[in-house]
DNA sequence: GACGACCACTCGTCCGATCAAGTGAGTATC
DNA sequence: GATACTCACTTGATCGGACGAGTGGTCGTC
């Protein structure tokens, strides 16, 4: 149009006018949308360059094809899930910020928990590395890394010593391993004594527990994450499409 | 190929043909796809058809295109996020199941982080609906939900009767209403008083509360859930890709 | 050796055409 | 009135060509 300026293809300039029409309400939801003839008489340009807008806004929820019918205004397509993942962040979280400590590097015995999501016996030795971070000069969280020891071998995971970036990014740095996914347990219970000493917490007070294992590719697992956050302290959000 | 039966479109064999390998390590991860003028001699079809289907499979992650240097394996692409929506759950879930019970229904004032959620003053009228869940004859979940009155009116939300299929579809076959997204907040807490004895509870025992808003395209809340989980009961599960 | 011209190869975009197939309304037939 | 047919309109798939532009090597010149 204008001049020789940066123009986008013309099929993404087809998605972005079909959006916005969408979007203002021109195409009201459910309405059906102009004909392929006929967005290509208004467009100006070839079947196949209207075909393929179509078929992006088609592919991301924008509209639905039927054959022999017509394109059908969808809406605009809802998000995906956001949420806080617990999991990643402890991870990723350097440990050189003001507000965190590491209380504990080294080798320890795997508790019940942490050796069946690491998929080893229990009390098996592995490399556990403890952090406690502080919201305002009081403990909010206590996060314990565990990683078997051949992973964690050749690291400074088990070294008291800060590690200035994160777990994963450190990892991934000197080892070959390849996180692909995550899943984490969440539960509530009552802090443990040992959890009430770190976290300066009375007696009876409920945590929020979440136990975060690392998988690779296959699905084998390489580390895990024990995070426990007082209840009083934290609320995590979750948002995610009403379908 | 074979005969005259249903045989998926070319492009779409191309796509399947490509994963497959990609899965089974034909094209390693990072190394460069045939190029496309090789992939229309290997498949027999014309440029457009190999090029739609690198186009789909660079859309879902599998591959990433680079003009000018070719196509290279991403990977397998990673699932989104799974987790066990509560809140969805709440409002879908029907109430004629064995170990449901409807044990409130009717009008009744907002508490402070209900009246918050639904955009009104504390203590305005609203209709709550409440139901205890039992699993193997003890309770195991305490489910509140609240509607304006507006959107309740006209519908059997406030009525003891058990309503037989979810509320979300209750309403949505009553009501012009859409829910388009739905957002948590997840703590854990003492149980109540009052959610000690609908749950059959100690006291000091730890619950997962959740409150879940429903909103609609505009971000307008239609409805609040509260559901309290017993901690020593529940566990959320929740998965997502690693990067 | 450094630089630039050239060139083969790659993907990016766009076009217009063909044939197929599903839909729905109108029409002719019974 | 019910049925079958026709036809206009719609999307679906595919082709082959054209031009543009980014990449990376070779090769010649300086």
């Amino acid at each position: 149009m204008s001049n020789l300026e940066f123009a986008p293809p013309k099929y993404a300039q087809i998605v972005q006018a079909i959006q916005t029409r969408i979007e203002d309400g021109t195409y009201p939801v459910g309405t059906m949308l102009p004909s392929e003839a006929r967005l290509v008489r208004e467009f100006g340009s070839g079947r196949s360059t209207v075909v393929r807008a179509l078929q992006i806004l088609s592919m991301q929820g924008w509209i639905e094809r039927e054959h022999g019918r017509g394109s059908f205004v969808k809406g605009v397509p809802a998000h995906g899930a956001e949420r806080s993942h617990a999991g990643a962040s402890a991870f990723d979280a350097p440990e050189n910020v003001g507000d965190t400590t590491v209380t504990a590097a080294g080798r320890a015995a795997a508790p019940a928990v942490v050796a069946e999501a690491l998929n080893v016996p229990e009390n098996s030795p592995l490399i556990r590395r403890q952090r406690v971070i502080l919201d305002e000069d009081s403990p909010s969280e206590l996060v314990t890394l565990w990683f078997p020891l051949d992973i964690a071998s050749g690291t400074d995971l088990g070294d008291t010593g800060v590690i200035a970036i994160g777990a994963r990014e450190h990892l991934q740095a000197l080892k070959q391993v390849r996180p692909a996914r995550i899943t984490e347990r969440l539960s509530a219970r009552l802090a443990t004594a040992e959890e009430r000493r770190l976290l300066a917490t009375e007696e009876g007070a409920p945590v929020l527990a979440i136990l975060a294992t690392v998988l690779n590719a296959e699905n084998a697992p390489i580390a895990v994450a024990d995070i426990v956050l007082p209840g009083d302290l934290h609320e995590l959000e979750d948002s995610y499409p009403a379908t």
